[in-house]
DNA sequence: ATTAAACAGTTTAATATTAAACAATATGTT
DNA sequence: AACATATTGTTTAATATTAAACTGTTTAAT
């Protein structure tokens, strides 16, 4: 039994969404400092925001992207002195990633050039609806991630 | 005035809707027959949505995107034999894009094999919710399109 | 009529991402 | 103990995107 209407509904949905992930990401990276990227800060801010240290395949499973990408990203933060990735005493595989002085220092100015973005926005739409919304999103969000793991 | 609780509420926000957006996409291209990438789609399921023809500007714009990333797309679509580009008579410097009968099909075909993965979302999330939620999505992402012209 | 500015589309170089192949290490089975 | 399998992280090649420079065309101003 198809719908097409429904189709249509859910089609129109993801599409608002990944419109607004690009222009969010885009206005973002704009009031960044340090040529940092929008993955790089999430990065840092994982590390004030959840824990002091993490492996690279935490910080990948966290953000949703592949070993690769946070492969990409820990290379540019170390780079920059962000971070400091050194292998586990423990586990010859993995590897322990933690923020530097730096880096912290970094995110810190980081959130203050994109809290006026940030504001703005908060002026403009409710808080308590905007937070109402993301756990709905999160429910979508978590349905799609198991969703992955049964296609492949 | 700061409020870092709520500025940590958007942020979250805006995260939600990016994860979503990755995983939607990949989810969805996975569905997609004739190698076709969501951009593409997106655009033959524009020609039937909306109007027959089309300038690359007038896409680029209702996918928000820059003209580069539209004429890329419209190249690999033309060179299936899924739309027609031609000079317009009326404008030296416009040029008129109309989709191919294959282009119809391929839709067609593309419509049907992502059908399940729509149809079992719908399941999962009752339909008048999500059409509450585009509409939110709609405002927010007209927000940041306004804001986008102002920063530059 | 000239000239300047705006506009439409393309090209180029850079980049963040993915999927897939790979190396190294750990775990489990027999 | 040996061997197969799974796990962790990296590398490689491909690709979709962006910003910026560029070409050609139209519009506006003087």
């Amino acid at each position: 039994m198809t719908n097409p209407l429904s189709d249509q509904a859910v089609f129109t949905y993801f599409n608002e969404i990944g419109i607004i992930s690009q222009l969010s990401a885009g206005l973002f990276e704009q009031g960044l400092p340090e040529e940092l990227t929008l993955s790089q800060f999430s990065v840092l801010n994982w590390f004030v925001r959840v824990d002091v240290e993490a492996t690279p395949g935490r910080l990948a499973r966290a953000f949703q992207v592949t070993g690769g990408a946070m492969t990409n990203t820990l290379k540019k933060l170390e780079s920059k002195g962000l971070v400091k990735v050194e292998p586990d005493k423990n586990s010859g595989r993995q590897k322990r990633v933690t923020m530097t002085s730096k880096g912290n220092q970094v995110r810190d100015k980081a959130i203050k050039s994109v809290a006026p973005l940030l504001r703005e926005f908060a002026e403009c739409f409710s808080i308590e609806k905007l937070k109402r919304q993301t756990r709905q999103l999160a429910r979508v969000r978590e349905y799609l991630d198991e969703r992955r793991y049964k296609q492949s």
